[in-house]
DNA sequence: TATAATAATGTAAGCGCTTTCAGAAAGCGC
DNA sequence: GCGCTTTCTGAAAGCGCTTACATTATTATA
C-alpha cells in the first residue's frame, strides 16, 4: 500500500515485473519490440495491480491526444442520433477517444474560443453552423486536421462531408410533379445560409425548370427545420389564402409543423395538400400519413467524416469532398398508395 | 518564430509578459492574486500569442481532468438526444468537458475495461446497462465519483437518478381502466432487468390490483424497447387469439411497433385496442392516433445526473437518490378525445 | 524607526508517461 | 575467436503545466 493509497503507476508495474519503466511502457503501445517472457511478467504485473495508465501523462508525453472533438450548434432531436451513432462507431473502431462540445448561438463566446482544439485533440469533426469561419481558419492554418461537417468552406481544402442535397430534392420534387401532377408546389427552406438547404432549394428549382414550372418567390418560405416555424409559416400562407397544392419541406422536423398547419386548416393531406419532406428520420413511417422523404445516409456521413478526419491525422490524404447519396422514399403523404 | 513552430506554451507568455511561468498560471487559474497590472500584462501576452493551455499539461500537474464520463450501451433513437442535451449543457455550465463512450453489447471487451475511468474522468455517468456490476463496484471502492441513471445497485450508496416508473405506470394503466373500461390490458415490457421496466411493470400491477382486475401472467409479454421486437410481440399475441383490449407499450419506441401489428392485422386503435406508451418522444403527438403516454422529464435527468456528480467530485454530499415525476398526457391513441 | 505581518512573485520539484540514446547481449560471417 | 550487426533493455531527458515553498516588496504596528 502507497502511504497515499494513490493508484499505481507505471513505476509500481515496472518495480512488480523488474524491469524498467521504458521496457512497460514499450510493452503497452507495443512500440519495440520485447521478449516474450519479459512481456508476460510485465502484463502480469499490470493485472497484479489493476494498472491503468493515466491518459493526461501519455499525451502530455506523446503529443498525441487520441481524441476527436465533436463541435455541434446544438443537439437537435431526430438528426443527432443516427449522426452520432456513426461517428461513435468509427472513432471507437479507430481506437479515438470522442470529446463532444456544444457551440450554441452564433453570438455565443464559446463559438469565438471553443473549449475544443489543437491543445486537447488531434482533430475536430465541424458540423454546419457550429463555427465561425475565421476560427475554422485559424485553426486549419495552426495545422490541426480539420473536417467539415454538412459545410464548405470556399476559400480552403478542408475535406467536406455532405450528401447528395440537390440530387434527392429534384428527384422529390420530380416526383410531385410528375406522378401525382403538382404544379404550385411550396419549398420550406431551413435556417438562413445553411447549406443544406441552399442545395435542396436549388434542387427544387431545377425540378420545376426541368418541368417547365416557374419559380414562383411567394411559394419559397422559411421552416428554419423547426416544427413551430414551419407550422408558423404554413398556417400564414393558409390565412393569407396562398394558392399551394405541394409543400417540399426542407427536412422532417418541419414536416412535422407542415402536417399540423394543414390539418389545423381543415386540408387533407395528401388529397389537397401533398407534403414531402428530407432525411428519412426514424418516425418517418409513423405518421399520418406516413411521409414520403429523402432518405439521407446521416449515420454514413458520421462514420466517413471520423474516416476521413483519421487519414488527415495520420498525415494521409484525404478526400476533398465525400457526397454521399441519398434516395426517395415513396411512402403515403406524396399521394401514392 | 520557433524552430519548430511549435504552439505556444506558458513559457512563451512568461516570457513575453516578464513574468514568471507561475505568475502566468495564476492568471490563468485566479488560483492566487495578481495584482492588476501584472495581470494585465499577462492577459496581452496571452492574447498576442494566440497561447492556449495544452488540457494534457494541466491535468497531469494538477491530478484534475475536468472531465465527465458518460457511460451508455447504445445510442437510441429518442430517447437519447434529450439525455444528452441535458447532460451537456449542465456539464457546459459546470465548465466540465464531456467524454462519452458506447460500451455495446454486454459480452463486449470495452464492458470489462471501459476506456473511461480513474484515469481519464474526475467522474463517471452510467446510464443502465452500460457496465458489469463489479466494475462499477471496482470503480466506487477507487473512490471515483459515480452517478447512476435509471439503475441502482443495491449493496452500495452510488447516487441514483431516475424517474417515478411506477407511479406514472400506475397512472396511465388506471386510467385505460377507470376512463375506457378496459380491463384485458397487455404490458409490453422492456430488455430483461432494464429497472425502469421493472417498475413499470409493478405500477401497472398495482393498478389492475386496486381496481380489483387480476394479473395475467399471459399478458404480460417482452417489447424490449424495441420497434420490431414489439411488433412481433403483438403480431403473435394476435395470431394466438389472445383476448386484449389495450396495450401499455413499455416505452414509445416500442409502441411504434405495436400500431404497426395492429394496424396489419385491421385492428382499429383506439377502438378495438388502446395503445399507451412511456417517454413521451417528441413524434408521439404526431403518430396516427396521437400517443398517450407519460411524459418522462429525460433532459432534467441528464442535468440532475450531472449536478449531483459534480457535488460528488467537489467532495459535497450528494442526494442517494432523485426520483424526478413523470406525468401522464392523454392524447387520442387511448380513446380520449 | 525597527519589526512583524502580509501580499505578491519567483523557484523548482514534481505529475506519469514516451522516446532518444547508449549499452549489453546475442547472433553472424570469416 | 574477432569484429560486426542486430535485438533487446535501461537511463534519463523532457512534455507543459500546478503548487508547495522561498523570497522579496509592502504595509501595519509598536
Amino acid at each position: 500500500m502507497d502511504t497515499h493509497n494513490r493508484p499505481p503507476t507505471i513505476a509500481d508495474v515496472a518495480r512488480q515485473a523488474g524491469v524498467s519503466i521504458a521496457t512497460v511502457s514499450r510493452v503497452l503501445n507495443g512500440s519495440t519490440p520485447v521478449v516474450g517472457e519479459t512481456a508476460e511478467r510485465v502484463q502480469e504485473a499490470i493485472r497484479a495491480l489493476k494498472y491503468v495508465p493515466r491518459t493526461a501523462a501519455r499525451v502530455l508525453a506523446s503529443r498525441r491526444t487520441n481524441t476527436i472533438g465533436l463541435l455541434l450548434p446544438e443537439i437537435s432531436d431526430a438528426f443527432f442520433s443516427p449522426m452520432l451513432r456513426g461517428i461513435e462507431a468509427a472513432a471507437r473502431e479507430t481506437g479515438f477517444d470522442l470529446l463532444i462540445h456544444v457551440t450554441g448561438e452564433p453570438s455565443s463566446a464559446t463559438r469565438a474560443h471553443p473549449p475544443l482544439g489543437e491543445h486537447n485533440t488531434d482533430g475536430l469533426l465541424i458540423f454546419t453552423e457550429s463555427l465561425e469561419v475565421e476560427e475554422i481558419e485559424r485553426l486549419h492554418a495552426l495545422g490541426l486536421p480539420l473536417v467539415l461537417m454538412h459545410q464548405s468552406v470556399e476559400s480552403h481544402e478542408i475535406p467536406t462531408i455532405t450528401i447528395e442535397n440537390k440530387d434527392g430534392a429534384f428527384r422529390i420534387v420530380d416526383h410531385l410533379i410528375k406522378v401525382h401532377g403538382r404544379r404550385r408546389i411550396v419549398y420550406l427552406r431551413g435556417p438562413e445560409r445553411h447549406e443544406d438547404s441552399l442545395w435542396r432549394e436549388r434542387g427544387y428549382c431545377e425540378a420545376l425548370e426541368a418541368n417547365g414550372l416557374p419559380v414562383d418567390p411567394e411559394l419559397i418560405r422559411v421552416g428554419a427545420f423547426d416544427r413551430q416555424t414551419a407550422e408558423a409559416a404554413v398556417g400564414e400562407m393558409l390565412k393569407r389564402g396562398v394558392d399551394f397544392d405541394a409543400v417540399f419541406s426542407g427536412d422532417d422536423e418541419s414536416a412535422l409543423g407542415v402536417l399540423t398547419a394543414l390539418q389545423a386548416a381543415g386540408r387533407h393531406v395528401p388529397d389537397d395538400v401533398a407534403v414531402v419532406g428530407f432525411d428519412d428520420v426514424p418516425f418517418a413511417p409513423f405518421l399520418a400519413p406516413a411521409l414520403t422523404t429523402v432518405r439521407a445516409p446521416i449515420e454514413q456521413v458520421g462514420r466517413e467524416a471520423v474516416r476521413q478526419l483519421v487519414r488527415l491525422i495520420r498525415g494521409e490524404q484525404a478526400e476533398a469532398l465525400t457526397l454521399l447519396p441519398t434516395e426517395v422514399i415513396v411512402r403515403n403523404s406524396c399521394g401514392c398508395k
